[in-house]
DNA sequence: TTTATAACATGATATTTGTCAGTTTATGCT
DNA sequence: AGCATAAACTGACAAATATCATGTTATAAA
């Protein structure tokens, strides 16, 4: 199995900050696992006894609401951790985290992460910063499904994406999403999610073969998620 | 000038971890002020070099959407602690607050709060835990604001204030918002939250006496707010 | 390849919500 | 008290979005 203190996924995130002796230990007590595209990784209501390191794939973090619709929080990239926050607090998850492609990824145990948090100051601030950003984003998020139109959540979730997941040679999205999980992602039906695709496609702002989505006019959409 | 170590409000918020010397040595470098209803106490792009800790009255913390509008992200009583996110990251502030009545607020240095976070593991645990709880509660929120109506949410947020402020003998409300404050909270316009709010009270469900509401019926409420 | 199934797409229509315009009521100030 | 201003309210209409129905295309399994 390989270890810890060499893996280069886990310069990404917050563990930068632990120390070698401190990545041995942790080493020695986490598990790799393999998931396939679609299965879900922990649901909401389950106990998470400790964090995961995604060391390859995306997932989506996700949760139902009492309409019986699923709304996406945020997606998960490799080098991110996923589970901090049920961890932290110690309760049940209240989020949901599925495969939206194949992925490995390492699980830490609880006990372990803990400890390190008492006693390495600087993990524990860096743990901190971590969280003080994903606030900071999901006020971010909490202001734009308020206040903006669904094509404006679009126009800003396709940038979003693009800056996220990067996209290749010909600008196509490096992230393949179903037209169900974009519409999950921005709040709205899949078909109205469908409808201003299309729309932007026939703008020629976007262009779109089959899950390939790549930006041609990323000013516009810009301004699109502006309002204007 | 009042004690920290004595401040009954203290023991509400995650300062309550802190050790009797660092509390003597916070209250000698904190400051206290008055704030007058609808003063500003900081706005999105200041640099908060410090938290505030309220030891009376309520404010709302808002941003601005690019469209023009402001939303409510929270509001924040006696007892809560406000800044902490920019505190720790360092940052300008990316939210507004402004008191929704008189306030009495005491302003604690960032190096002192720095210092004692790095110092008592105790009480970085505590800061770590509330920061994933008001996480937690903003994943709620961006679930709520993707994908609930607004007749659910004005449902909601009636039944949060109610938990939050409590409520007089006559089941009034302890806090008092404007219609516009209301709608921002939910995200709406000022016109569509006066006109369910009037729709409520024909339908028994709230009385409105200015800016006194009562909830008459919590179980429908949360019957409306679930989205029957 | 054929076939079954799910994903994608589009039109028609209903519902929700925002906007504008105007009226009434409350509030603060001299 | 009287006046000026802001807040609260209501109606009419327009725009955004959801829902339902239906057709088409892609995908995977036999």
């Amino acid at each position: 199995m390989s270890k810890c203190e060499q893996c280069i996924v886990r310069q990404l995130n917050s563990l930068n900050s632990l120390s070698k002796e401190e990545l041995i230990k942790i080493s020695s007590c986490k598990t790799s696992r393999k998931i396939k595209k679609g299965e879900v990784i922990f649901d909401e209501g389950e106990h998470l006894n400790g964090v995961y390191c995604i060391s390859d794939g995306v997932c989506k973090v996700s949760k139902m609401s009492s309409n019986g619709r699923e709304q996406i929080i945020h997606l998960v990239n490799k080098g991110d951790i996923l589970g901090e926050r049920s961890l932290i607090s110690d309760e049940i998850s209240n989020l949901k985290a599925t495969a939206i492609n194949d992925m490995e990824i390492c699980f830490i145990p609880r006990d372990e992460i803990i400890k390190d948090l008492k006693q390495n100051s600087d993990f524990s601030m860096n743990v901190l910063k971590d969280m003080a950003l994903s606030l900071k984003n999901a006020d971010n998020l909490i202001v734009d499904m308020a206040q903006k139109t669904v094509k404006q959540r679009l126009a800003e979730m396709l940038l979003n994406l693009n800056e996220k997941f990067g996209s290749n040679i010909d600008n196509v999205l490096n992230i393949h999403l179903s037209r169900e999980d974009i519409a999950n992602i921005i709040g709205t039906a899949t078909e109205s999610a469908i409808r201003l695709l299309s729309e932007f496609k026939k703008d020629e702002i976007i262009s779109l073969k089959g899950k390939n989505i790549s930006l041609l006019d990323t000013q516009k959409l810009k301004k699109i998620a502006q309002g204007f």
